[in-house]
DNA sequence: TAGTGGTCTAGACCACAAT
DNA sequence: TTGTGGTCTAGACCACTAC
């Protein structure tokens, strides 16, 4: 019944060798030419089917060892609006990620002032040009990059305060910043889009640099229906689940 | 400084054209030859970067025609808790989205009693094998279909009520069906995550045959901590865009 | 009929790993 | 040195569309 091509057939077969857990992480798929005798095709169509996979981030091939299946371990991302408040003084949403996985978490970033985009200005509903603290953040679990993400804080809001630099307070996470200085954040709001990965992403989550998807989360939070930070933020949407607890009601 | 092969320049080449703009839906591509022209390169290298593309539903060939740019238009998911019992008896949260985006919702249904998997059974906290009612659903905006979804509801809960048939109740949402057996639907999970879609979903959302990405929502409903419903909501990772409304503390 | 895209073959050449 | 995967060429054959 299946009237599939054969690169898909056989991308098909071998994606679900791997999520079925038929193929484990690490194991080694069958070279090129045992997959062309295997499948009876020649060696562009395996090529073809062995693309695919390596783009949606299942394997990874080396040159002059083998194809091997890529670690698909999940990694989760909390968003728990109840619980933010009440972490805070201990550590960032980020860390307790990484503590909840049995990881290591860690980040790096730099911060420099500018001026916000027309993007950028439409999230914080200030006006194109107006000054923004951006801080660009690379998060680490157990030393493998596994986050970017890059926020904008309108300076109007932070401008001569305790944390007008974020990166000083990020252990804490933005809310419990906030509080620091009296700004009350009640309500965030996330946008989960998907796309190709560009090629700083590539390099900064330690994609395969034959191409890779990511989720990105553009977040906002506000105090009192104002915006106080945006972000973007970006996962490896082979690895990342996204969790939400919604309160109802 | 881009070392990049060439059918991945091409495909970040044509991508970056559709994304920004410049190319816009509808559009026809220069053909196959004059793309291999244009970048010196053969026709499976031009092949190559094409069948990317049409992967991540950005463009679509039709045979003897041409390649043109797919129509992205976002489709927006809110998920709004603290709205949905409010709204509830006017519509269901899909026909709100529907309405907000300016088009036409409907749905197909089909339900059927079964015994739950053993992943069901985890989900709802019951015993693999307890009755459930499973529901199949099929999202439409104006005439095309968007979203499938897969519910299951423990008939523990619902057998011998008025809305032990969730299609009949569809209209409102799940929030406000069980209220109307007295049952508080206080809180929601909803985990997302990415993958390529199988060949049910690819003819269920109209994806293009050669292939396409969907985000998977895996979706519980609690009340007073008891799971009552629990989903799987599959949506064209190229059109769709996820809301989340999260309030702080 | 001419042009289009979709699938597939049968290689070549290279860099690299394992030995 | 042999085998491996990554890139690429130069086509063929087919179904389909536009004219």
């Amino acid at each position: 019944m299946s009237e599939l091509p054969a690169y898909l057939r056989i991308a098909s077969d071998l994606r679900a060798k791997i999520v079925s857990g038929q193929l484990r992480a690490a194991d080694r798929l069958p070279s090129l030419a045992r997959l062309m005798e295997r499948y009876a095709v020649s060696s562009t169509i395996v090529r073809n089917a062995l693309a695919i996979l390596a783009r949606e981030g299942l394997i990874e091939g080396r040159s002059g060892s083998g194809v091997y299946v890529r670690d698909a371990r999940r990694l989760v991302r909390r968003s728990n609006g109840r619980q933010q408040r009440t972490e805070s003084g201990s550590a960032s949403p980020f860390a307790r990620d990484a503590a909840a996985g049995g990881q290591q978490g860690g980040w790096e970033s730099d911060s420099a002032e500018e001026a916000a985009t027309e993007e950028v200005a439409a999230r914080l509903a200030i006006e194109p040009g107006d000054p923004v603290m951006r801080t660009r953040y690379r998060y680490l679990a157990d030393g493998h990059p596994v986050q970017l993400a890059t926020s904008w804080e309108p300076l109007a809001v932070t401008r001569g305060t305790s944390v007008e630099r974020p990166e000083e307070g990020a252990a804490v996470g933005v809310v419990a910043r906030m509080d620091h200085i009296g700004v009350r954040v009640d309500d965030a709001e996330e946008r989960v889009t998907w796309r190709a990965a560009d090629e700083t992403e590539l390099a900064g989550l330690e994609l395969p640099q034959r191409g890779g998807y990511v989720l990105v989360i553009r977040r906002t939070y506000f105090a009192a229906g104002v915006p106080v930070e945006t972000a973007d933020i970006v996962l490896d949407a082979g690895r990342y689940e996204l969790l939400y607890r919604i309160p109802i009601e």
